[in-house]
DNA sequence: ATAATAATGTGTCGCTATGACACTAGGAAC
DNA sequence: GTTCCTAGTGTCATAGCGACACATTATTAT
């Protein structure tokens, strides 16, 4: 349970939300888009019920889609959060009925089963947009220390749990970056998702024998130093190679 | 939704509904563990719904406990089905209702959203006990071909996939295996898994090298052939190991 | 008994992938 | 130019893996 947003909640199962943890790459740091509700000041996932006609999937492209602008994004679940006492206390929700902006708080005061979400993203095409309850949507470093709504903290951490173990199996590189990428990027993007250091020789020699990436004759200008190819993914081979898992750990 | 015992729809969650895929190994063949419908003839996996104070793993261990006999088994959530359309046209509500057996047929008409387990399971300790509805509870093959409630099948194909994907990230061997077993046998299981054979000479060193099967004195006795090593394996060890992965690819 | 059969236990060889590491090249700041 | 930083490329030794051969042991057929 966790957007707020005017709506007829009989347009929506009872019982069941889902979270989405919307990851993105820039500036050398993982990202997920949050909102800052208003009259509680606390931080949320985007996030939202399940429509009587919708599958979770469909749900989760609906709720990202408000948040970000993009259609079709690459989304997949991770885990259900069930613990009964999560909804409990849910500080939005008593603030919402008090500023008179929740129309059926009998609603919002059921126990929620929330289905988290994550979803990768090219960082520079989303358009963060707040909703009726939140007073803005950002990007937050993975580093920064928040304070968040119920248990969307352990949310997150176990979406980069997911993510990390399933780094070889699903299409990181290639929806976290742009079309476009260096090496050095996407070599920082695998360190920050293992949260460790990576030989700049040996990655480069590896990502290279899997033989998903097409060197480009451009060069990134602009940087401080020696300009670095660019790169982008052979999307044909890269899907190829994951049905097998890129192998090797890293 | 799954499972239709004589019950009280008010102790449940409504559209809210769990179903799990209980997984043995015996006579070299994966195994799940099914009912029988009395009145749909249907086979059905071991469901049921969510009470207000439980967690899903609460309620997925209750589930499978009244089924096996067993406590405290290893289960892991693994995906939400939450096609609309999927508890449509139900037979075993159907025929349920037409028997009188069906308490509050209200409740089973709702939609409902179930949440996929697997467990597995020491395929020798389990006692299969059939519930009110079912007419019995059998081992089924993954290899029969069976005709299945609503998407039960998809249900367990999503769950094969799984495993596979798992195999180097959970106890699959620990778990499925009795407290003593043979290097064939171990083989057999990984074999049926991944369902493809592996070389025996290379299988044996790989595990052996992991460190984590103790070399038992015994030799198991009475089959046809060169009586093999009994191994069991090093909970400590396996567990430590499973932190980063058993490496490689099988 | 003896031989045939079949499965298990153990060892070898060559290749590939990987980790550790060093040198060269190019762009910016001075 | 010199300095500094980053990117591009190469080498070497080792561990792991796939492919494969031979010896051992238990049952079964004769």
């Amino acid at each position: 349970m966790t957007e707020i947003k005017p709506f007829n909640s009989t347009e929506y199962m009872n019982h069941i939300s889902l979270d989405c943890v919307i990851f993105g790459f820039n500036n050398n740091e993982l990202k997920v888009l949050l909102l800052h509700l208003k009259y509680s000041k606390e931080n949320t996932l985007p996030g939202g019920f399940l429509k009587y006609d919708e599958t979770l999937e469909q749900a989760a492209q609906r709720i990202v889609k408000e948040r970000t602008g993009l259609d079709n994004l690459f989304l997949k679940q991770f885990k259900v959060f069930s613990d009964p006492e999560r909804s409990r206390s849910n500080k939005a929700v008593m603030d919402g009925i008090i500023a008179g902006t929740i129309p059926d708080p009998s609603f919002f005061e059921n126990r929620f089963i929330t289905v988290g979400f994550y979803a990768l993203v090219d960082f520079l095409k989303v358009k963060p947009t707040p909703d009726f309850y939140s007073d803005h949507c950002d990007w937050v470093s993975l580093n920064t220390e928040l304070s968040m709504l119920l248990d969307h903290k352990q949310i997150i951490q176990e979406a980069i749990v997911t993510l990390r173990l399933q780094l070889n199996q699903q299409p990181i590189g290639l929806k976290l970056l742009p079309e476009k990428f260096t090496m050095p990027e996407l070599q920082k993007l695998y360190e920050t998702i293992l949260g460790r250091d990576l030989d700049r020789r040996n990655f480069q020699r590896k990502m290279l024998n899997y033989n998903i990436l097409d060197k480009l004759q451009e060069r990134k200008t602009g940087g401080a130093h020696k300009s670095p190819y660019l790169y982008s993914f052979n999307v044909e081979r890269y899907q190829e190679a994951l049905k097998d898992g890129l192998s090797g750990i890293w």
